[in-house]
RNA sequence: GGGGGCGUGGUGUAGCGGUUAACACGCCGGCCUGUCAAGCCGGAGAUCGCGGGUUCGAUCCCCGUCGUCCCCGCCA
């Protein structure tokens, strides 16, 4: 080693000892004929100190030393003086004084700032990421991703579970997200696709009699990015034999809670983790993954505006939809432009205008629309929407799906901007009883709410031919402060339930034998009951890390665009390898197009 | 595919129809033996992303384009 200690570790312990470190300069500060250094690794800074008479030779080397160079110094532990100690470092009791010095190597003036408390933009961090890594708070979420999955394997693994790695290379399956594809050279036109998750593999583990399995799996899925969606990302898949729903479920809240009480300094807001039906959630918050952190729920005052003769609240239920409403506390006193901002939020998400009751601090009304209701139906109306003097009670009238955006979105901005989230807590919350197909509207077929070896509630069977949209599933995800963290289900096991499943979802025999009959051809050689979870691993960290998107947990991430411009990916092919792929590009696509010319240094 | 934000020395920002384009950090040089956001002095560094238009005059206004981020669609 060309280090015996870290830049982290000495204290006043080692006073006196002869050490070296190695490291890169976080920071020099010159006197002249006295030099500090602060020296950097990934465990801590550790200040050096080079004194031109003690070490001559070393001074000089220590003054022509800059930001970044790699140097090892060897020298001997000293004690600081009262009045030098640095109490806001670990290791400011101490400094080493340097006997001699070696660049390792030097260093250009980095292009972005990795010590400053300046955040460069996250283009430039991208494309010289090895540099971006280098900062503290990189360090700090790469530390705790390692942490998290320590922590995962290490529960998994008490608990009888195994981890199996399943094939990068499979097979597409075109009924999900979009794959990507790997061209074969021995199968000419023919191609792989990676996994968008390792979902039928797992499956089959199951009836491979596995029984309890877990992977930290890489999952591809070729669609448009978010700052929670990656082209990459990772899961931690777990599947388990002859469980039932409750089981996943138990296992999975003992599995989050503690890894949020071993890894991280988040606190949670409850544990076990309550659980509402995707029926309630939708109703009460508009969404199936709401942030709970807060209230907020929604009303249904339909029965009540009925009573008035407010046209546009009567048309709505006319219609077959209904007025709920929600209540924004505090802000009866907003004023007309605060209202214009929270009308322009609910027209952007399908509004015709919003309707607004302000309960003054004396309880009177204000409203543009109380002339439509009598005054006992307006006090019922306030009491029964739940607010309180000095509340602005909020309407959504239309349709459930457009009220549910409208005031979903309403929802999310008024715990912003009313500062109704903490972040550091954590709010885990299970929905379940999703149902089991939604209707796609584009192509009149219904479709899996989840994937297609989701398996029905076994109660509502017989409803799969006479009422889909009543069948309720075994799915459940959990939700945490708004984003999806996992999914899972208990899968069908049975090859008559999953033909008619397939069936269901417009896959005709042949199609779903061609996909998936490796999958149905299993099932009918003791497949085991069995149901599996898979949490979204970056999320996870991203949230534990307090960070605003998952790029930030992920160590060479994609952009926007899903491409890496630190190396350059994707990239134009050479003519020689797409024709030994057998693989001819279409017409006019041209790969050069719009390339950025490569930096020339 | 659609909507929106941003693009000014190395970095982060300010600015604005006519400026020697400002500030901080960084960088380079000098002084300095107790700093840790070191200090003091001096210096270099920007065709204001690119192209076109409007204008006597554009970094500023308009259009296009490229890059980047956010959102909708999409994400079984």
């Amino acid at each position: 080693m060309l280090k015996t200690h870290t830049c982290g570790e000495l204290t006043k312990e080692q006073v006196g000892q002869p050490v070296t470190l190695a490291g890169w300069v976080n920071k020099r500060r010159s006197f002249g004929n006295l030099i500090f250094i602060d020296l950097r690794d990934r465990w801590g800074v550790t200040q050096v100190v080079v004194d031109a008479q003690g070490a001559p030779e070393a001074h000089e080397t220590a003054d022509s030393a800059r930001s970044e160079y790699v140097l090892q110094i060897a020298g001997e532990v000293s004690a600081r003086s009262e009045d030098t100690v640095n109490p806001n470092m670990p290791t400011g009791e101490i400094e080493v004084l340097a006997s001699s010095i070696v660049v390792l190597n030097a260093a250009k003036t980095p292009p972005i700032e990795i010590t400053g408390e300046k955040e460069s933009n996250e283009a430039l961090r991208l494309r010289y990421r090895y540099l971006d890594l280098r900062r503290a708070r990189m360090q700090r979420n790469m530390k705790l991703r390692h942490d998290t999955t320590l922590f995962m394997r290490n529960f998994l693994s008490q608990r009888g579970f195994i981890e199996i790695e399943t094939p990068i290379l499979f097979k597409t399956t075109p009924e999900g997200a979009r794959d990507y594809l790997v061209p074969s050279r021995v199968h000419p036109g023919r191609f792989y696709a990676l996994p968008q998750s390792p979902q039928q593999l797992k499956q089959l583990l199951m009836v491979s009699g596995y029984e309890r399995y877990f992977q930290i799996a890489r999952c591809f899925r070729d669609e448009d990015q978010r700052g929670d969606r990656q082209p990459e990302f990772t899961q931690l898949d777990m599947e388990m034999s002859f469980v039932e729903r409750d089981d996943v479920l138990d296992l999975l809240t003992e599995l989050m809670t503690e890894m949020v009480q071993t890894v991280s300094d988040k606190r949670l807001t409850h544990s076990p983790f309550p659980r509402i039906s995707y029926a309630e959630a939708v109703e009460k918050y508009g969404t199936d993954r709401p942030d709970l952190r807060f209230g907020l729920a929604f009303t249904d005052v339909s029965e009540i505006v009925k009573r008035g003769s407010f046209k546009v609240f009567n048309g709505a239920i006319e219609n077959g939809g209904r007025v709920r409403t929600v209540v924004a506390p505090g802000c009866a006193g907003y004023s007309r432009k605060q209202i214009g901002e929270l009308e322009a939020i609910a027209k952007e998400n399908g509004a015709g205008g919003l309707a607004t009751v302000a309960v003054q601090d004396d309880g009177t009304i204000k409203s543009s629309i109380a002339k439509f209701f009598e005054d006992g139906v307006m006090a019922e109306l306030v009491k029964a929407a739940g607010a309180e003097p000095g509340d602005l009670i909020l309407f959504g009238a239309d349709s459930d799906a457009i009220t549910n955006e409208v005031l979903g979105a309403l929802r999310g901005h008024l715990g912003q901007t009313l500062e109704l989230t903490d972040p550091e807590e954590l709010c885990f919350v299970w929905v379940i009883d999703f149902p089991l197909f939604e209707w796609n509207e584009d192509e009149e077929r219904w479709d899996p709410s989840h994937h297609p070896f989701t398996s029905p509630k076994p109660e509502h069977i017989d409803l799969l031919d006479s009422d889909p949209a009543a069948v309720l599933s075994n799915q459940y995800d959990l939700v945490c402060n708004g984003y999806e963290v996992a999914g899972g289900s208990i899968r069908i096991h049975d090859r008559t339930v999953q033909e008619k499943i397939f069936s269901l979802i417009n896959i005709p025999d042949d199609v779903a034998r061609e996909r998936f009959g490796h999958l149905l051809d299993a099932f009918e050689y003791g497949a085991p009951p069995h149901g599996g979870i898979a949490p979204g691993l970056d999320r996870l960290v991203m949230l534990m890390a307090g960070e605003p998107n998952i790029r930030e947990v992920i160590a060479f991430p994609k952009n926007q665009r899903a491409s890496d411009t630190m190396a350059g990916a994707p990239t134009a092919v050479e003519q020689a390898q797409l024709d030994e792929l057998h693989i001819q590009l279409g017409e006019g696509v041209d790969p050069y197009e719009s390339e950025e010319p490569p930096e020339s240094e």
